[in-house]
DNA sequence: TACGCTATTGACTTATTTAGTCAACGTGAT
DNA sequence: ATCACGTTGACTAAATAAGTCAATAGCGTA
């Protein structure tokens, strides 16, 4: 099943080397496969072009490492992690944008990578994973809603549609928070300021609360 | 003043032809300038590489001349259009997504185009006219917000959050409705399903008013 | 100090891609 | 037939691409 070359070798990095060079490379790799250079990804993880391919081989098996890696995270980090059993919505949202929160400090392009991977349809050798993947994220996303108690919510109002404009306020707001920093500083930044970042995001959370629920 | 170069011959072409050319070249730029590949462009535009060095000389005279182009637009269009003494926010934010569908069914990428270049630091040579016009934009939505009626929303709700979710979600709404498109496709998807899309639009802003208003 | 072993380097190669050029071509008017 | 003009795409020189490899740095052991 494995095959001996299974990044053992890298895996075996002091861990900060490790993510500087996953975070280098997901960085780079958010414009699609083939625009990406492995010479912008050593220059900016800091490290030689001959460790790169000392470590992954060529350019391909790289990006494939990251996609499983990043899978891999996601899954057992945010998806697993999951309580599908809370009534109200709005915990759940919060509890996942805690989970989120962690995750992008270690990793700041982890989700955008994911996404990014997703849409480039070029990508192929790696639907397998990726499909799997993505139906399970779905599965968790539809039980959440599910379970939810959508009795909560104002007659008037439709939950699909409060639950979708919830989730691209959130989206927004990283957006907003994340636009004009250098994207090697996101995470350092998100850092310093998680305590006032997460305050702010709870604001927009209670006036969701107040404004879609009875 | 003008130097004779001024496009004129691109200009002089079948509003059809420009088009195509101009916004082939804008999605490619989407990217960055170094990025973008005049290939791409032409291959995309449907011209020959030899006609597009004809009307702009270089590849950079060719981003500048997009970057004038579209704030151009923007501004006539949008900016100029805007009718800054309604009352009711929901109001203005519902004619300035009338206006925008209206110039992004012409010009699919032009709006993320001028946030890409503003947000890519390296476009310096550039930055009087787009920090002009960055300056316009922000005075013409603060206008905007100043004179709206801001009594008319609930009393524990904060107008500027209120705002923001608004036009967050506006921004997530609109990416659900491309993402799954390919790029080439937008424009005509938006065309054929304008009536449906702007009927959903109306809907979220139903949500809001109901939601967010005393 | 000397040795061996592994991690790491960066100059290098070969192939591809790049922006930009230019002689030639098609077309329609006179 | 000839001119004018919009248009072409093969071409060039320079840059960049992925991937290689002989050489070095670092470090524990003897």
């Amino acid at each position: 099943m494995h095959n001996e070359d299974d990044f053992q070798k890298f895996l075996a990095l002091e861990t900060e080397k490790q993510s500087r060079i996953i975070n280098a490379a997901m960085k780079e790799f958010l414009g699609g496969f083939k625009k990406a250079s492995t010479d912008v990804i050593v220059r900016e993880a800091g490290i030689s072009k001959g460790l790169l391919f000392h470590y992954f081989g060529t350019k391909e098996k790289l990006f494939d490492f990251l996609i499983d890696y990043a899978i891999g995270i996601v899954a057992a980090e945010f998806l697993e992690q999951i309580d599908v059993r809370r009534k109200d919505i709005f915990d759940s949202i919060w509890q996942m944008s805690l989970l989120k929160q962690d995750i992008s400090r270690r990793f700041p392009a982890i989700f955008e990578f994911l996404s990014c991977v997703y849409l480039d349809a070029k990508v192929c050798p790696a639907k397998d994973h990726l499909k799997k993947f993505t139906e399970l994220r779905n599965e968790k996303l539809a039980e959440v809603y599910e379970h939810c108690d959508k009795s909560l919510f104002r007659d008037d109002v439709d939950p699909q549609k409060a639950i979708n404009i919830v989730q691209w306020t959130l989206q927004g707001w990283t957006d907003s928070k994340t636009a004009f920093l250098s994207p090697e500083n996101v995470g350092t930044e998100m850092k310093e300021n998680y305590a006032s970042y997460l305050e702010e995001m709870r604001e927009y959370l209670d006036i969701f609360r107040k404004c879609f629920y009875k």
